[in-house]
DNA sequence: CTATTAGATGTTTTT
DNA sequence: CATCTAATAG
């Protein structure tokens, strides 16, 4: 029999047809589990078997796992040098890569720094005080001033629909917050600073440049972009841009799938594909490896109540498979005690813990279930909401690399001088016009003065934190010694501002360690920040990873992700969809995709979760206010006969007493009566 | 001008 | 719960 090639090896007739495509701009339509990765991994293999050369692919994912893990496939196929040769990575760390390799000729200068979305809420906080008095009251928050400046980066819509469609509670500010926007820019500009949304903004001028445009398309033969259905109009201009002269290009994507409208992601880029580029193919991928029967049934039921998109219809050859289970609880404890229950039952009859996956809607979600596994000594790990990096203790000293890097980021060192005692607002300020940071003479003033250009009480930990400085300057440690170097200089002034500094420092001390993998310093800092670690895991090390611990994960942070046993919780309307999402049509509509992203998780049991109830005030109030909730719009009577149905008791259960024949405080008079 | 405290207040999801 | 404001003491 002939050689089949490697890369060839067990696709089906439809993932076939999608690797071995040449020609045309080809899109590839795959629902979940279908083989999405598979597909795009043998289609790079075959590239680079035909010939192409590894660097010469352009392969663009969602985030930096996607990228790891298709890199991590390939390298069987070609050999581990030849697969990481490929360019891989997010939109961002590309144009990352590319800002830094070419910034001198793209007019950004030498040393830029990037910062991450809390830098960007503390610059806008900063110049929202510089603009009108008169606005304070009820102007909106750092953070929102960042998501709304963002979509509108984003989005390349003007401020004023994008206040009215998206928050219209800060509608009347228009005008101020055109101003804070303004400022902001310029002061990133002259501090040589780039947010995220800079990221692509530089890339789709460098991309759509006449001079430089072509040069930066010529560098690649084949573009292949994941995930399509969350991209931007950023995103797809660059994506033009760079395959301009009709280079291959390969897009992948699910609009069933589509999750990130709020972060200005736009499912027409996949829908108008076809007209955007034409001649393209599309090929669809139904046939699903990962799930049984039963649930593809109650997630293709789903979806068919959604309005627009591809007609999709998943299914699989295997056979057989239990039903999902609806759990109806009596409350959120209960629902917090089920769940730890059926985790053991599954890990006793022998699925791992990490075949496991408890999904929810937004990250306080877990809370209560946290509290119940750590009492039943449950491992587990919890992917999305508040992340390392943006505990304070590790931005101070994020704050004192990036010092390093550029000595001219005002942001940064008004954070970092701000640690000392007696230094606030004002005589941060003070000493940054001193030390000349506007003129990039900071660094250099600092670290030869630093005592006199702070109070007296502070001049030991100014001098101790220069030292620092100076070594990480002067001698060529290696990254994780300098992180080592810093925390060192920081000591005191954390230990003096934060209650449990010991645990604190042992977190920068995790830093170090993650800063040992890095060669230089000012990388380190850039990847850190556009790819932080995920979870608590990913910074923990090898240790930690030789344990089995159930994955905790906001839905968002579990697409891709697929587990033996996946329980949802919190199917109830109001968390699920969350009431922040039910203004609007699109908003509903984005809410049911992500409930289709949770279900199609799963591959041998689905478990979801409903409470019925929900107290207030606080999980572990005591008060008994309480309201009653509705079983997720997203699961219809229409479904039923696709769930099994299981009522969970709650552990105290709530029994109706019989009326106490006498009072019970004469019981109790009686019980001490004649012991004093 | 800084540090500390008390009290009010507030949309979630992430590169 | 974390963040922001106002008020107050050093």
């Amino acid at each position: 029999m002939h050689d089949e090639p490697r890369w060839s090896a067990g696709l089906d007739e439809s993932q076939r047809e999608a690797v071995e495509h040449d020609g045309g701009p080809l899109l590839i339509v795959a629902g979940a589990g279908t083989g999405k990765t598979r597909t795009l991994v043998a289609r790079l293999a075959r590239l680079i078997s035909g010939g192409t050369a590894p660097e010469r692919l352009l392969l663009v994912t969602f985030s930096r796992r996607a990228a790891d893990e298709m890199i991590r496939r390939l390298a069987p196929l070609v050999g581990p040098e030849v697969a990481r040769r490929v360019h891989a990575g997010t939109f961002h760390s590309v144009a990352h890569r590319l800002l830094r390799q070419h910034g001198e000729a793209l007019g950004l200068g030498a040393g830029f720094s990037v910062m991450d979305q809390g830098d960007a809420a503390d610059l806008m906080h900063l110049v929202r005080q510089e603009v009108g008095e008169g606005e304070r009251r009820r102007f909106p928050r750092k953070d929102t001033l960042v998501a709304v400046y963002s979509r509108v980066v984003n989005a390349q819509e003007p401020l004023r629909p994008v206040l009215r469609r998206h928050f219209p509670w800060v509608q009347e500010h228009e005008a101020a917050i055109g101003q804070v926007f303004s400022l902001y820019t310029e002061r990133k500009r002259a501090q040589g600073v780039l947010d995220f949304d800079d990221m692509l903004l530089y890339w789709r001028a460098a991309a759509t440049d006449p001079q430089v445009g072509p040069v930066l398309a010529a560098a690649y033969d084949h573009i292949l972009v994941d995930e399509y259905q969350d991209t931007n109009v950023l995103q797809a201009d660059i994506v033009a841009a760079l395959r301009a002269g009709a280079r291959p290009l390969t897009a992948v994507g699910d609009d069933a799938q589509s999750i990130y409208a709020f972060r200005a992601a736009t499912v027409r880029n996949m829908l108008d594909f076809p007209d955007r580029f034409p001649g393209a193919t599309v090929v669809k991928l139904e046939r699903n490896y990962r799930s049984t029967q039963p649930i593809l049934d109650l997630a293709n039921t789903v979806l068919a109540q959604a309005t627009e998109g591809y007609a999709k219809h998943l299914w699989t050859e295997r056979v057989g498979g239990l039903r999902p289970v609806l759990a109806t609880c009596p409350d959120e404890a209960s629902q917090a005690d089920a769940v730890a229950d059926v985790i053991l039952e599954h890990h006793e009859a022998g699925v791992a813990l990490r075949d496991q996956a408890v999904l929810f809607r937004t990250a306080h979600h877990s809370d209560l279930l946290e509290v119940e596994l750590r009492r039943r000594n449950i491992p587990f790990v919890k992917y999305g909401g508040l992340r390392f990096l943006e505990a304070a203790h590790v931005r101070d000293l994020i704050a004192a690399l990036r010092v390093l890097d550029n000595p001219r980021d005002e942001l940064a060192w008004y954070r970092l001088l701000q640690l000392l005692d007696g230094v606030g607002p004002a005589g941060a300020r003070r000493a940054m016009e001193a030390m000349g940071v506007g003129e990039g003479e900071g660094l250099g003033r600092f670290v030869d003065g630093a005592a006199g250009l702070v109070p007296a009480r502070a001049a030991n930990d100014a001098e101790r934190l220069a030292a620092a400085l100076r070594d990480c300057v002067t001698s060529a440690l290696a990254a994780g010694a300098q992180v080592e170097r810093l925390a060192a200089g920081l000591e005191p002034m954390i230990r003096r501002r934060y209650e449990n500094a010991d645990v604190r420092l042992r977190d920068l001390e995790a830093l170090a360690r993650v800063a040992g993998g890095f060669e230089d310093r000012s990388r380190m800092v850039a990847e850190l920040t556009l790819d932080p670690p995920a979870s608590t895991a990913d910074l923990a090390g090898p240790p930690l990873l030789d344990d089995d611990y159930v994955i905790l994960s906001t839905v968002h942070s579990a697409k891709g992700g697929e587990w033996r046993v996946v329980h949802l919780i919190h199917a109830a309307d109001g968390m699920f969809p969350s009431d922040m999402s039910t203004g609007s049509r699109e908003e509903i509509e984005e809410e049911r995709r992500l409930f289709y992203v949770a279900l199609t998780r799963a591959c041998e049991h689905l478990h979801i979760y409903a409470p019925l109830r929900y107290h207030h005030g606080g999980p572990f109030g005591r008060g008994d206010a309480h309201s009653y909730g509705q079983r997720t719009r997203f699961l219809p009577p229409s479904v039923e006969d696709l769930l099994d149905h299981r009522a969970v008791r709650g552990r105290r259960d709530d029994v109706a007493l019989p009326a106490l024949s006498a009072a019970l405080p004469s019981a109790v008079d009686d019980a001490l009566r004649g012991l004093w």
